[in-house]
DNA sequence: AGCACGCCGACT
DNA sequence: GTCGGCGTGCTC
């Protein structure tokens, strides 16, 4: 209560007090004064408000009663007025608290996430539509008017354009007949509503594993209430179909809405058309690459519950949901769930929390789920449905190890012998090959071999890569990029410089060398630049107009080529070099991926894997189709070391222009790092990436052999290191990069 | 995130 | 003598 409301015995007016959280980076919510001729807003009820001298869009927050120092109500500004918009609900509300408390970051950060969309606050933008209207006395009628007003419609607005086209007369007669008042003037949203999902369309015929899996996820939507399932299926087993069915189930409900994650865009032209059979519509689709307009569309049509599906990518998770029934996560093994910049988390642990808060059932969909899922569905928290057996007639690849220590190809090619035989053995038979190195470009290091000078970039501590395509270098860190020089640009030697190692554009050379008369296609993220291209480059090797597909990570989301029967992986040692906590895991998950890329419809596939390291846990693994034991083994290897997710770890990194300042910001912390049994800190250490963007950085790391009061403690902990001038501190709780 | 206030170089 | 660089700090 107020102080001075309380000694002069005068009514309260602390009801007048309402917590507004605002989308900006600020401590918590503010406090703004509610005008006496305003009625109360609910909490969630989306608000403009006078923030220095300009007005911002914030929410009224549930207030916190531990809130110790406030301003008097005399000091605070008023709301200006309530957004004609549907409140946040209290679910998302939650959500967006508990995501601020687990990364550390402010719940204004995490709301800006949830309003990501500043169009979408003001007023739709409309089109003036015409009606016909009674025609009024003395109506000069003309033929072109006669002919306008035989086409216009009594019920369904048309504009002055298609009016114009349709009736064979130029607009300046429906201007004219607007005018006479013979045509009525309707506001129409440019924003054309969503078509609805039919759930009346028959279903594929499952098989008796998915019947069981999917009855299981459906019998929980219709039950509702809070409940993880992994759907743990091979390759090509059908999980898509298996969740459709949890998908039909939630929809049967009126009013409900689900959400189906997945890792990138990529995926979804394929998927989107399975969708689209399913459902006999496109769902509502969001990622960053959407344009302002659909993005405004898509988030007001959630807002409003119209939106009923929603597939996108790890933002997505932030909509704002009226009643979330039903949450999928696809491919929940992926990396590109963990956001990396701004507000760091992981889109498929925070939906779970967030399916928790909405009390809904989620599935965790994977050929290859993660560790920290299999741990829990092991543990009993999650529900694991499992899919043995491949969609018809396909069955698993067959994998064999190219040792190429015994097999290594000449100098400067990278297909070892049995790698080619076997390409020629399948182009023979008229089948598809792909080969995949996830390294994109032509060569990742340009070396002058008269002086020995390495081309690298100026603002970066990493090596120029050659695109050759492009006749460019590039730095893979900061996106600089500048024409292939012709000389050595420390010694000026003409014709010097030689490109070193391979990447996929070496790759594509080299295959078309060994098979001239063979037509390649090659896919990465340099050549897949749009959705169009893309869909355009997927159907053409669907089509069987391609021999050879070369391609990088990109290959992995999902593609299905049913004439692809081998795989050659070209270095399968490659992700496995660094070593941090996943490396392992990561190099299985992803070649899992790619080899079931082969053999997908009646022809079965063949897998090869150049490698160096035959006898490594990995290939081992791939070989015998064992991943349970190498998993296991992972398992208990975490959980000797009490790595994640039996122990927690923070990362921090800490970032400026000045070396000095960032060494002594990273001392302070050293020094200020509390004593603690289970808990260790580490560093500072120069980052792998040392530079970036011209940025010096230095890592620490936080061991905690528990999984919780981590952030509290880091919290408490940074708090006591007085920070440098002009470096910035990141704190990544879960990282997952080690960069 | 904006937008102000605030101390040191090239201009009318 | 001013205009303006963007470095720190606040927004109820």
């Amino acid at each position: 209560m107020n102080q001075q409301a309380m000694d002069l015995g005068e009514p309260s007016q602390e009801h007048l007090r309402l917590s507004v959280l605002l989308p900006l980076p600020l401590k918590g919510p503010l406090d703004y004064r509610l005008p006496e001729d305003m009625p109360v807003p609910a909490p969630g009820t989306l608000v403009r408000v006078p923030l220095s001298g300009r007005t911002a869009v914030g929410v009224v927050w549930p207030t916190d009663e531990a809130n110790g120092k406030t301003l008097p109500l005399s000091k605070l500004k008023p709301i200006e007025s309530v957004l004609a918009l549907p409140p946040m609900v209290d679910d998302l509300m939650k959500f967006v608290d508990w995501v601020a408390a687990y990364t550390l970051s402010s719940q204004g950060a995490v709301l800006r996430m949830c309003l990501s969309v500043p169009a979408a606050l003001g007023d739709v933008p409309v089109k003036t539509h015409y009606l016909k209207a009674d025609v009024p006395d003395g109506l000069r009628m003309t033929d072109a008017r006669q002919a306008a007003l035989e086409t216009a419609s009594i019920d369904s607005p048309m504009t002055a354009t298609v009016l114009s086209e349709c009736a064979g007369v130029s607009t300046a007669v429906v201007q004219g007949l607007a005018k006479a008042g013979a045509l009525t003037p309707v506001e129409v949203s440019v924003d054309a509503p969503f078509a609805q999902p039919d759930m009346n369309i028959e279903g594929p015929e499952l098989s008796d594993e998915q019947t069981m899996a999917a009855e299981a996820i459906a019998g929980q939507v219709w039950q509702g209430g809070f409940k993880p399932f992994l759907l743990d299926g091979i390759t090509g087993s059908g999980k898509t179909e298996v969740y459709f069915e949890g998908l039909v189930e939630a929809l049967k409900e009126p009013g409900t809405q689900v959400l189906v994650l997945v890792p990138e865009i990529a995926l979804t032209a394929q998927w989107l058309s399975r969708f689209e059979a399913r459902f006999g519509v496109t769902p509502v689709v969001w990622h960053s690459g959407i344009g302002m307009a659909q993005r405004r569309r898509a988030w007001r049509a959630v807002a409003s519950g119209e939106a009923r599906v929603v597939v996108g990518a790890r933002s997505a998770l932030f909509m704002p949901f009226k009643q979330l029934a039903f949450i999928t996560v696809d491919e929940e093994h992926d990396p590109s769930f963990k956001q990396e910049d701004g507000v760091l988390y992981h889109a498929r642990d925070m939906a779970v929390v967030r399916a928790k808060f909405a009390e809904c059932p989620i599935v965790l969909a994977s050929a290859t789920p993660s560790l920290e899922t299999l741990i829990n569905a092991n543990d009993g928290k999650y529900e694991k449905l499992m899919l043995r057996e491949r969609f018809g007639a396909a069955v698993l690849p067959d994998m064999q190890a190219v040792d190429m220590r015994s097999e290594a190809p000449v100098a400067g090619s990278w297909i070892a012998p049995s790698l080619k035989d076997a390409m020629e053995a399948t182009l023979a038979a008229g089948e598809q090959v792909m080969l995949f190195l996830n390294r994109r470009g032509y060569a990742p290091l340009t070396l002058c071999r008269t002086c020995g000078h390495r081309v690298e970039c100026p603002n970066c501590s990493a090596w120029l890569v050659e695109h050759r395509f492009k006749r460019e270098l590039q730095c893979h860190q900061c996106g600089l990029t500048r024409p292939t020089p012709e000389a050595c640009p420390e010694c000026n030697t003409e014709d010097a410089l030689v490109a070193c190692g391979p990447g996929a554009e070496r790759l594509f050379e080299e295959a078309k060398s060994l098979f001239p008369e063979a037509r390649i296609s090659v896919m990465t993220s340099d050549t897949m630049t749009n959705p169009r291209q893309t869909a355009q480059m997927v159907e053409q090797i669907a089509a069987g107009a391609v021999d050879i597909v070369v391609g990088t990570q990109i290959v992995t989301k999902g593609y299905h080529f049913p004439n692809l029967t081998l795989v050659g992986v070209v270095d399968a040692d490659l992700g496995l070099r660094g070593g941090d906590l996943r490396a392992g895991e990561r190099t299985y998950q992803q070649l899992v991926q790619v080899a079931g890329r082969a053999g997908r419809a009646e022809k079965p596939g063949r897998v090869l894997l150049q490698t160096y390291e035959p006898e490594h846990p990995v290939v081992q693994a791939l070989l015998s189709g064992d991943g349970d034991t190498f998993m296991q083994a992972e398992r208990d290897s975490r959980e000797r070391h009490a790595m994640p997710p039996f122990g927690q770890l923070a990362a921090l990194v800490l970032s400026g222009p000045e070396l000095r300042d960032v060494l002594e910001y990273g001392r302070r912390l050293a020094a200020a790092a509390p004593a603690l049994e289970g808990v260790q800190f580490l560093g500072p250490a120069p980052a792998p990436l040392a530079r970036i963007r011209g940025l010096h950085r230095m890592r620490m790391l936080v061991h905690s052999a528990k999984r919780s009061g981590l952030q509290r403690l880091v919290r408490e902990w940074v708090r006591a290191a007085k920070p440098e001038r002009g470096v910035k501190l990141k704190i990544d709780i879960d990282p997952h990069s080690f960069l």
